[in-house]
DNA sequence: ACCTGAACACCGTTCAAGT
DNA sequence: ACCTGAACACCGTTCAAGT
């Protein structure tokens, strides 16, 4: 999504647009804001199953435009009836047990857990995110430094110091990960791993007697076996 | 962080890095992997205190760096010994009670938390996120539709048409949202509610007696009172 | 093997000039 | 009031040419 690109598709030159809009910035808050604004939540019972179809229903609107995750993430949403439609889940939280301050909170939690997974599942789904070369992965994985254990190559170290890294955290030996393969399922791009199609399973599990917040619940349905469930 | 800037950072023409990298993505990624390698826990007691360190963790290396959020969200991380690093805290994990399956998708769901809450922090802190022109704000705000009930204007329609929105949700009436200004405590920019410094608060309150897990903790704290607390 | 220099097709943005 | 045309300073990337 350029500026020239929307240009081209009114019909009208890119500078055009600056007759309206101060900025590009402007045109993609205008344009989250707008995704924002078409979010409608299914009826739900219960202040979990609300807090999973608002990240179910963010996440298929993110997931419905190209880069919607990257586009969304940390735009500013000047509209005050985005506000007004909060109202309602904000009472239906309240009314659960929240204190209005918690239930800010676990909505704002929901809605950045759900972008940020979203990110990395358009990441994964896009071209971009092919497989490595296996010689270059080879070369990068080993800690950054070269067999020889000479000096870094050049595009390293430009990573290496554009944050200031310590020489003395890497150069560690790379050997297997018996837990996580078995959580990947044996044998995939270990890059992958980190990718693992989890929090995927909580938002569309919508058919498990019971749906599991992303973080609490796991821990929630060994470490609380007693544990009652509000709403 | 343009691949330009960092050739310059290495005294080197742009195109030097061609010869030591595919392309951009690729050094981004091993930016992203950097900052990874360097996340070291403090010792922790508890599997709630171990995922909120490693929010803390995660938060505190994408603050150091500018638009740290923006880099690591989505970005590959080529390398093995990351996967070993996770051994531990998973094993930590499974000791208090997760299945391996529920470890992977806790952690991971941290660290999207995280990633998502950042991402909006640094932009809240960036000039860019200064306040909008309030007549600016004013026309965008109600329903993009001006006041004289005309057609849109042409930015507005390509953020629309881009979107497919619907004409039939906009329109609505901008009026005051009480519960919302209780929560930002008052009369602060409407748009700010959205970027409201709620997690944050999660993950900084290590001095608090009760250690909320971002999502599940609110609501626990009031709908499960007899609830007890693992580790 | 490593880098330069010049070029390519892009980008957001500005601004005088048109109607 | 709205748009064009041309220009500006940038991007990532390619590639022949140098050493």
């Amino acid at each position: 999504m350029t500026a020239r690109a929307v240009a081209a598709q009114l019909g009208v030159r890119p500078s055009a647009l600056y007759h309206h809009l101060p900025d590009m910035a402007t045109l993609l808050d205008q344009m989250a804001t707008a995704m924002r604004r078409d979010l409608v939540l299914q009826p739900v019972t219960g202040w979990r199953e609300l807090l999973l179809e608002t990240g179910r229903v963010l996440r298929r609107a993110l997931l419905a435009h190209r880069d919607g995750g990257r586009l969304f993430a940390g735009r500013r949403l000047p509209d005050p009836s985005l506000l007004t439609a909060m109202e309602e889940p904000l009472r239906s939280l309240v009314e659960a047990g929240f204190s209005l301050e918690q239930a800010v909170t676990a909505l704002q939690a929901v809605l950045d857990l759900t972008i940020g997974f979203v990110i990395e599942e358009q990441h994964r789904a896009s071209g971009e995110s092919g497989e490595y070369d296996p010689e270059l992965r080879r070369l990068l994985s080993c800690g950054a430094i070269p067999a020889d254990g000479g000096r870094q190559r050049a595009p390293v170290r430009a990573a290496r110091s554009a944050f200031r890294e310590r020489v003395g955290s890497c150069g560690r030996r790379c050997r297997d990960s018996p837990a996580l393969s078995l959580a990947v399922r044996g044998g995939r791009d270990p890059g992958a791993a980190l990718s693992i199609n989890s929090i995927d399973t909580c938002f569309h599990r919508s058919t498990h007697p019971q749906h599991p917040s992303a973080v609490g619940e796991a821990a929630r349905a060994k470490s609380q076996p007693g544990g009652r469930v509000a709403a």
